[in-house]
DNA sequence: CGGGTTTGACCAGCGC
DNA sequence: GCGCTGGTCAAACCCG
């Protein structure tokens, strides 16, 4: 009952016969947060990136204003296409660029699509991207919107392995891309974690995964052989542990020259590949989930 | 047969 | 108020 049997469930099938490992599949891997989300997520997860990449920060920033010209602290939804194309059809493959801030407490009714039922049957009404503001706007009526985090990934799958097992419930075109965006929800029945995965429009070899929720589980193993996608199981995970930990050869230190950036990554993944992870995690003596889920938590 | 995927329909929020 | 869009449901279908 492994992932392993179903390697990529929702993916479209692309590299699902070999190339899994996400290690294999992902090009280049760099975070960055934006400034001011940074203030949020970073210094909530105890990161100190002082990044260097000014402008895309500055991009995403914009992105966000866009986005959500009333949003304070709420998700930062990836751009859907145009905007986003100033910042991450550069040498960037990977990068959590949204984050929610806590589960804020709101309808009743509704609130416990946050917790443990089915979150769905009360979203019945539909949850879409503007909840996401809405929740605030309307003063914490509406539903509670869990945590979210999103991450760009380059990679020839689309459902990135993060150790979880996920159902897909939907799939929707979206608007101004070619490419489907496709719903999935941990098969977990008491946990509520979803996530979407689509592709850039503009780079289509991007995957833009987004998490949302926390799981109350852990994970149901490692996939064929036990590479999943650190990313993704961080994410998945839902940042159970200070990033800080982990090594993201994408991260560049302050006054770091970027030019390189691109071989970096090669050269590291090159090394991460050789220990069968795309992202090397130092202290990761219990493999990759060892940053990720506490061991209490962790199957093997 | 059970679990997962597909896909059309429905609903609700948002912008105009 | 209306249309658009995103998110979810649920029945049908597929697969191991």
């Amino acid at each position: 009952m492994d992932d392993a049997d179903k390697p990529d469930p929702g993916g479209t099938g692309i590299n699902s016969d070999s190339s899994w490992t996400i290690g294999a599949d992902v090009d280049r891997v760099n975070y960055f947060f934006p400034s001011d989300g940074e203030s949020s997520i970073l210094s909530e997860f105890g990161w100190n990136l002082q990044s260097e990449n000014t402008e895309r920060l500055g991009d995403l920033q914009r992105i966000e204003a866009d986005e959500s010209s009333d949003l304070a602290g709420t998700v930062t939804e990836f751009p859907e296409t145009n905007s986003s194309r100033d910042f991450w059809s550069s040498d960037m493959a990977l990068l959590p660029g949204s984050y929610v801030g806590e589960v804020s407490a709101s309808n009743p009714s509704v609130s416990s699509s946050s917790s443990e039922d089915p979150p769905e049957k009360s979203a019945g009404s539909g949850g879409k991207a503007a909840e996401i503001s809405t929740q605030i706007k309307k003063k914490g009526q509406k539903r509670v919107r869990q945590p979210r985090f999103a991450f760009m990934t380059k990679s020839d799958v689309d459902h990135l392995e993060d150790g979880y097992r996920w159902r897909k419930y939907g799939q929707k075109a979206v608007k101004n891309s070619p490419f489907p965006r496709s719903y999935y929800r941990c098969t977990n029945s008491k946990c509520t974690v979803k996530k979407r995965v689509e592709r850039s429009s503009e780079d289509p070899t991007i995957v833009i995964t987004t998490y949302e929720g926390q799981h109350c589980h852990h994970t149901v193993g490692f996939p064929r052989g036990g590479i999943i996608s650190h990313e993704a199981a961080f994410a998945a995970g839902h940042l159970t542990r200070p990033m800080s930990q982990f090594y993201y050869p994408g991260v560049q230190l302050p006054g770091e020259n970027p030019p390189s950036n691109t071989q970096l990554h090669q050269q590291q993944l090159g090394q991460a590949r050789d220990r069968t992870s795309s992202v090397r995690v130092p202290n990761s003596d219990d493999g990759l989930l060892g940053d990720i889920v506490p061991r209490g938590m962790r199957k093997r």
